[in-house]
DNA sequence: CACCCTACCTGGGCGC
DNA sequence: TGCGCCCAGGTAGGGT
């Protein structure tokens, strides 16, 4: 479910509900989940007593900061997190639950199971899995144009393949790449090798536009997403491509197409994305 | 080394 | 109704 903008308004409504809390005790219900370190009662013992600082985000990750350790928190596609009072009912697919000292849960709900969790000791979360590979989000200042430009020309990849990589841009998912593509006017197969200087530029600019709207919009809701105050998004609305097929372009009125790529739903217009 | 495909899960929608 | 497919905001990791 969530790419940047989602991940983003998650971690601007969550900051607001438990920052300086302090952890008293941990429930996990799918250890799966929890990735790092090895044994879950070991996560669970770390955490007593730590208090959340602050939480920053990696592109599609979550970083709580606590006294002496990062929780680093992937929601995959469905992964979700409220904040209750402990007496409230635990809502089906509950996986994990973070009890505060001041009676109220941080919940993480996860239909699919598919989030991950790793506790890392302060400091040394981006020398090691999953972030150190992971590559600076288009709307980050020192996001690197020239680097960009290398991962892709020297790619045999298709660009839509390409962009989805987040060692190569962090932040963008199957939404925003279709969206970021028609913005750019590229076709989602173009090879990397075979796109222009003045195309990665114009790719650069189109994902920054196009995140830059969505956060601003609180992000997409096409099926199950809610921020942390279990608010929809409203960028759906604002598509131009994605879950637009056979309807007509905003730009030029031809049909939307939908295609697969490399496993993935792909939408585009053909007209204003030529091959 | 680069890249593709499958697995990981559950639930909703659709055709029969 | 019910069953069996296909599909879904993602990404490790195994295989080619």
């Amino acid at each position: 479910m969530p790419e940047l903008p989602e991940v983003e308004t998650i971690r601007q409504t969550l900051i607001q509900l438990v920052i300086g809390k302090t952890i008293e005790s941990v429930d996990v219900y799918w250890p799966k989940i929890i990735q790092e370190p090895d044994d879950v009662k070991q996560f669970i013992t770390f955490l007593q007593k730590q208090t959340i600082h602050d939480i920053r985000r990696k592109g599609k990750f979550l970083l709580f900061d606590l006294d002496k350790h990062v929780l680093v928190s992937h929601l995959r596609m469905e992964g979700k997190y409220g904040v209750y009072d402990y007496k409230e009912e635990v809502v089906p697919h509950t996986h994990v639950i973070f009890h505060f000292t001041d009676g109220t849960d941080l919940r993480y709900q996860d239909v699919r199971k598919f989030g991950t969790m790793h506790l890392q000791e302060k400091g040394t979360e981006t020398t090691k899995k999953p972030l150190v590979l992971l590559a600076k989000d288009p709307l980050e200042a020192d996001f690197s144009l020239q680097d960009f430009k290398e991962k892709i020309q020297k790619s045999e990849r298709n660009i839509k393949n390409i962009l989805l990589d987040q060692s190569v841009v962090a932040g963008l998912g199957n939404i925003y790449v279709d969206e970021t593509l028609f913005l750019a006017r590229i076709h989602p197969l173009t090879k990397g090798i075979s796109v222009t200087d003045e195309q990665v530029i114009q790719i650069k600019q189109a994902a920054v536009i196009t995140l830059q709207d969505a956060v601003q919009q609180g992000g997409t809701t096409i099926r199950s997403y809610v921020n942390s105050q279990g608010q929809i998004g409203m960028f759906q609305q604002q598509l131009n491509v994605y879950a637009q097929n056979d309807k007509p372009c905003s730009n030029c009125e031809d049909t939307i197409m939908k295609i697969k790529v490399n496993g993935r739903g792909t939408h585009y217009c053909p007209t204003c994305q030529p091959i």
